[in-house]
DNA sequence: CCCATGTGAGACATTGATGTCTCATACTGG
DNA sequence: CCAGTATGAGACATCAATGTCTCACATGGG
């Protein structure tokens, strides 16, 4: 059927073009809808198609991040085992989706006066949730709040992702630099 | 003298303007040249002999808060007294400047190909200094590197600017957050 | 074979920000 | 009072990105 046809052939082509420019627009956040369609390989017209503006392709970018990081954090199951061990599993299944988490968490900054999707605040909750578990059990200390150590994490992944990219330090190093900055600080531990 | 008198009231009006512009700014990083004249209480024409452009209100800005973290940093005497006591002095320093820093770290991601500025790299090698020294003295954990340890406070000093000026968190609680989560990290000490 | 549909290429107008210019006005020092 | 100067207001052109449209081409199914 032509219908069917046409609704998956416009879905998996959609989604490449958002994929490809995720990754561009990761790099180079001022990028030009010309760009955009020259790096997903279409004309600027079948571009338009797609997404009708840069505001669209912006939302479709920002309901990618919320999928990936919604599923992200359902794949890190934050509610089972020590908090930290949690907190470890978020990182590493959200670390394929940071330098598209960092692109929207500039982008966010614009939008100032309008209302951020209800998305963020369902994953905020979720994480947040996750800090103040382990502040309960007594795994994390009391007076950073949840709220802090949660916007942290993002401005951590962000700042990851950017200074991966530059190219200042491994790729590999990506997991270890965030988790242990988060969770344990730069101050040596006497313990263990 | 003509040239005297001018020379001065250029240079405060100037240095007003680029403090009005800097609070826009942080607040809006997308605001018109119109806007940013607007909050100066100048009009479009006089901003535009003061700055020949946006590109070179931006570049002023950079330089301003370059100049202000050099301050910083030079106040705080990194070289002094136990590391940990130096990234606190730091970030007292610079905290009344997180808001431009804000700023600037988000606009330095658009230039992509460019060379960063002399300066930050200065800024960068002292505070990348100052953790080094920590790690030789057996404060700071060895397994994150000084170069991340510095990326990771200016995106944490950007994410307590962004999360204070939301509301989220209390002004008061700025430096304890960054300090504390940047030296000692998010999991209880059992010591002290 | 023929038609429908998606696509690429390009022309064109629009829009918003910006750079530039002129002119009238207010102030300031001599 | 007068000259010099900075300023505000506004007109005007420019420029880049964008939205929109048309047309030709290719491909795939009936």
């Amino acid at each position: 059927m032509s219908h069917m046809g046409y609704g998956c052939l416009m879905a998996v082509d959609r989604d490449h073009v958002l994929r490809s420019a995720a990754a561009l627009l990761t790099r180079k956040s001022t990028a030009t809808m010309d760009e955009v369609a020259k790096a997903a390989g279409i004309s600027r017209a079948t571009l338009h198609r797609h997404f009708a503006g840069r505001d669209a392709l912006v939302r479709a970018l920002e309901a990618l991040g919320i999928a990936e990081c919604e599923a992200a954090v359902d794949a890190a199951r934050l509610d089972e085992g020590a908090a930290s061990d949690a907190v470890r599993r978020m990182v590493r299944e959200i670390e394929p989706a940071a330098g598209l988490l960092a692109f929207l968490y500039t982008e966010n900054q614009l939008f100032e006066g309008e209302e951020q999707h209800e998305g963020w605040s369902r994953i905020d909750g979720r994480i947040a949730a996750l800090f103040r578990r382990g502040q309960d059990s007594g795994e994390f200390r009391i007076d950073l709040t949840p709220a802090w150590l949660t916007e942290a994490l993002f401005g951590l992944l962000a700042s990851g992702a950017w200074v991966v990219q530059s190219g200042k330090v491994a790729p590999n190093d990506f997991h270890h630099m965030i988790v242990e900055l988060l969770l344990g600080g730069a101050l040596r531990r006497e313990e263990s």
